[in-house]
DNA sequence: TATGAATGAGCATTCATTCAT
DNA sequence: AATGAATGAATGCTCATTCAT
């Protein structure tokens, strides 16, 4: 049976299949023996992989942020100013089935981070991750003068919240919330933020 | 009818028993057990007044409603401009201790009712509710003249979904923010949405 | 089906048949379900009353030395003289069924406090008590004259070690050595330590 | 038939680290796993070496007693008179580290063999080699008449015992048995029993 | 109204064993 | 002779729920 298996390839394999189970189940509900039924194998392989369902849970909740972090990067980039700058960032709301279902699991990673230190830990680690890069990449804009000169870090914790929250209603209220009632609240909410301004603080000149 | 209000005082002082135990052990991790020993009472007695966990979950759940509704009314009520109706909203934010356990507990709720559609239901009705109350408030400034003219529907999610996300970023990342940098951050976000300007507002070009 | 049970009774009666189940299938070997089917419950019940297995091991174990010394209060008691403190002595051996099964339980027992600590620590205590009921025995023994001089708290030490090293032998060799032997084994150990001499024993030349 | 020897060490290397691993995590805390990993090997190869866990375990065992039987060789041959073959037997105390892990594990497998046929074998196979070369050791030295002539199998019988005893006491309560208690105890033991007497049965003449 | 002993299905986890390489 | 991934049965434990009192 063996061969060397390429163990992070095996890992993130199981690691997506706890998503879609997380998914249907909910992150308690989540049975590792469905888990193992879903991808194919026993949950003695699993645990093999993974020392504890927690491992697995973890290795999950880094799967969903690196795809998200991928997201920002492949959204964001190569945008030229705030209105551009805004219709990446709605690529990072719920708005096809497959988002739907990032963010229907991240919210449940959130609830389990609200009351548990160690969770909470490692979403610290990658709000880190998502607000560097967006930093990053407004400061850039603002070099380039097409979009408003507030500091960088307030835009980028602005951003984050917007995206955020709205993701979350989306994903509670998905037959309420269709991908243009998305966008355009979305931004409603940070185009008078990011537009520039003759006279500093005009929502638009 | 005393006996009814009796017994509503007691299903109330358990789901807020029920409430303080969330925030200790999750949501899961609450256990029907831990809930009657906080409160003095044994198992029976909680399956007494509560026919099942779920049932008193949702009770807890609706205090936390209704505490933010309230928060709310007394938060907004009174506001006239846009200016003082930032500084209401931000009185939703996770600003103290008892705010941020009423987060916590918030999101593990949303946690749950992301993948979990009779859940999702409840929280459906709950942002109808919150949503109808700010832009009824959100119509009467405008009305006044005090505020941008945008659709009050479009600003009330707007709003709402910025409480949202940086609530829920400063619940995930306490230590990080204080008071000052939610209140400014929420202002950033809000204010040039909010403020009126001389043409006739239009949140996207 | 409540009606206030006295909780000391059956906490003993399911430790009872915990070491029934321990001599069938060994310590490890022991399930928690075997030991429930056999007390007509379900393991639900015992855990209701034992925490954990240990405790309930534990548990057995305290049963086994109140057994043990309850035998040594009975057998010893009364005693007059050296050989009728040999002959009392013996009676803790395992001379028939009952305090064979009571021997391979309280073997298993040593097992697994050769190589655990915390049941070690246990173990130190029963000793403790044996060795104390033992010393005054031989104490008052002493002062009427009937056995040797020698320390009484040697004597205590030789007669357990004696009791125990062959109680451990005839256990593991059950057939080979019967009741007869047993006592006489013993006698033949024992005799010469504990009969007077005209002059005061001493133990070591 | 070098490869055979080469076998046979590869055996006893993997039983003598078995023994370590049940002495810190007693007879079944210890997994072939970490039998393995202490032997920089791999469970495939302790399985390769030994058919099953149970055949390794049997295998550890004999390793405890040939090293014990080794010891009553050194320990006893060029015993002289009661006084030296007292001092002789003490050596097989668990008188330091070395010897008191010997011990533990050996409590631990009569712990196995207490309530387990197959390994009660075993054991009963162990005692007659013991108590045959204790036996011949004794009509040595009666024929030389430098200790008691009682039957010399009840003699051995008697000195197995003792020692068994004392050392299960030592190991199960190490620090309140340091090395000179033990050695007077078992003298105080032994020494009646050994020395040879003008008139029988006098403790000494 | 309240008690709390009992239920029992369900879960993660453990680990000896197997076997393709 | 050795590897190590995979198996899968087995077990202790959890806990909402029930119900006689």
């Amino acid at each position: 049976m063996p061969k060397r298996v390429v163990a992070e390839d095996r890992r993130e394999a199981l690691a997506r299949t706890a998503i879609r189970v997380i998914d249907d189940a909910g992150l308690d509900g989540a049975r590792l023996r469905d888990v193992a039924a879903l991808a194919d194998a026993t949950t003695g392989a699993v645990t093999h992989w993974f020392g504890s369902k927690d491992e697995l849970l973890d290795a999950a909740m880094r799967v969903i942020v690196d795809d998200a972090l991928a997201g920002v990067d492949a959204a964001m980039a190569g945008t030229g100013d705030a209105v551009a700058l805004v219709e990446g960032a709605a690529e990072l709301l719920p708005l096809d089935d497959e988002r739907r279902q990032q963010w229907r699991v991240q919210i449940a990673f959130w609830g389990r981070a609200a009351t548990d230190a160690r969770a909470r830990a490692l979403h610290q680690g990658y709000y880190r991750d998502i607000v560097a890069r967006v930093t990053a990449l407004l400061s850039a804009l603002q070099a380039a003068g097409t979009i408003a000169a507030t500091d960088p870090a307030v835009l980028a914790d602005a951003m984050v919240a917007a995206v955020d929250g709205l993701g979350t209603r989306a994903t509670l209220e998905p037959d309420a919330w269709p991908e243009g009632r998305q966008r355009a609240t979305l931004a409603a909410l940070l185009t008078p933020l990011l537009t520039p301004s003759e006279r500093p603080a005009d929502a638009r000149a």
